[in-house]
DNA sequence: AAGAATTTTAATCAGTTGTTTAAATTTTTT
DNA sequence: AAAAAATTTAAACAACTGATTAAAATTCTT
């Protein structure tokens, strides 16, 4: 099982993940088969297990990607030596292209953390992205003097991500309900993740007074 | 096919449906099994399709339900007429508490959504809940009086479902990375509720001016 | 170029799945 | 109470699933 590929040629491992990402995310651990994969890779169903042992490994190797690919923004960007405001819009900006790149991403990583719970702590801790306690320390100073209200780190998370997120989820009733095209909804989205730009960062970071 | 039932007697038919419905509220419709339902509702496998005559059948009936639950409150209180201040307020309210209620809704909607994205149309047009012409016309006049932000009613639903839906959506991950017991999760969740709707209200009505 | 090692394939296996069948049981009707 | 209808069950089926096997094809080593 040594690596064969020579310059610029695709391994035949990584053909098989890249179809295994793509049906996965489609279509879920469960909605998925083996053959499914074989197929959209192009070659035969037995390959997958000379490479990845079993469907389970395989997706196990496809859903940590993904989870840190989920994360990417929180472990990058929360972590910079930079502003609380930058920050939030920074992170928010970025989450917004990294779901216009991938916009089943949202609903396959919280659909499986749904079904396996456990795998979080498993991968998560694994690459402990966020530094907690400076991003705590972070959101003290700034409440303390008064630039931010008082807010507790367990629901700043959610409060950055969960409008982003829940357009993608929403994705494809959105489009059926108002008739968009795709181009249509990235116009909608992109309005709306600025909208709440505004309306998170209004929220959170209180007017300063002028000596 | 007659319905047997005397009084306060819970039907084969409605055992059969409730064993359904927390089965696939959990794992969804490829991760259920029809023996898995048959044993969750203590009886034979085969009763199942005696009376939903497939797992398709039985699956459409509990999701349409759910499609229903899940926009509850948009139907019932966005048609209200009440001012759109009380619609918010009452609406994050509601969601709220269905979830606390069912928390995995959000989840099996938006995933069986997305597995089959016609189904929403299918069931959710056949109900036509909310009347949308009365709340954009509401939304307009109100924006027209100055009272609120002009708003496209695009971005109005998201708006207010967002932050409480995604909340329950991460309830697993919040719960394990926070190491919260159930009770402690209720309790995050409606500071968080809190919160958001101070957020939403803050950002949308805008400060009336005193003459 | 010959032999060894690796990669790929077709065929197959054992277990599971949704569904059906036919018989047994219960309920309703006469 | 007997007959008819409706309900429930155990058993089985055919298709599908994840996985394995053994042989074929390719690549690497010498």
């Amino acid at each position: 099982m040594s690596k064969k590929m020579s310059n610029s040629q695709i391994s035949t491992e990584d053909r098989i993940k890249e179809a295994a990402k793509k049906v996965f995310l489609e279509k879920g651990f469960d909605g998925t088969t083996t053959r499914d994969i074989a197929k959209q890779a192009g070659l035969n169903c037995a390959l997958m297990n000379y490479y990845f042992r079993s469907k389970q490994k395989l997706f196990s190797s496809v859903f940590e990607d993904m989870l840190i690919l989920f994360f990417q923004g929180m472990t990058n960007i929360l972590n910079k030596p930079i502003s609380l405001k930058e920050k939030v819009v920074e992170l928010v900006n970025h989450d917004f292209r990294t779901l216009v790149e991938n916009p089943s991403l949202t609903n396959f990583v919280l659909n499986e953390l749904h079904r396996e719970p456990e795998r979080f702590g498993q991968t998560f801790n694994a690459h402990k992205m966020v530094n907690e306690a400076l991003l705590a320390r972070q959101l003290e100073e700034a409440s303390a003097k008064g630039e931010i209200r008082p807010i507790d780190i367990k629901n700043f998370f959610p409060l950055l991500m969960a409008n982003i997120h829940f357009l993608f989820l929403c994705k494809s009733m959105t489009m059926e309900t108002w008739n968009m095209t795709e181009a249509d909804f990235v116009r909608f989205a992109e309005k709306h993740k600025d909208m709440v730009i505004e309306m998170v960062t209004d929220y959170l970071f209180l007017p300063q007074e002028v000596p």
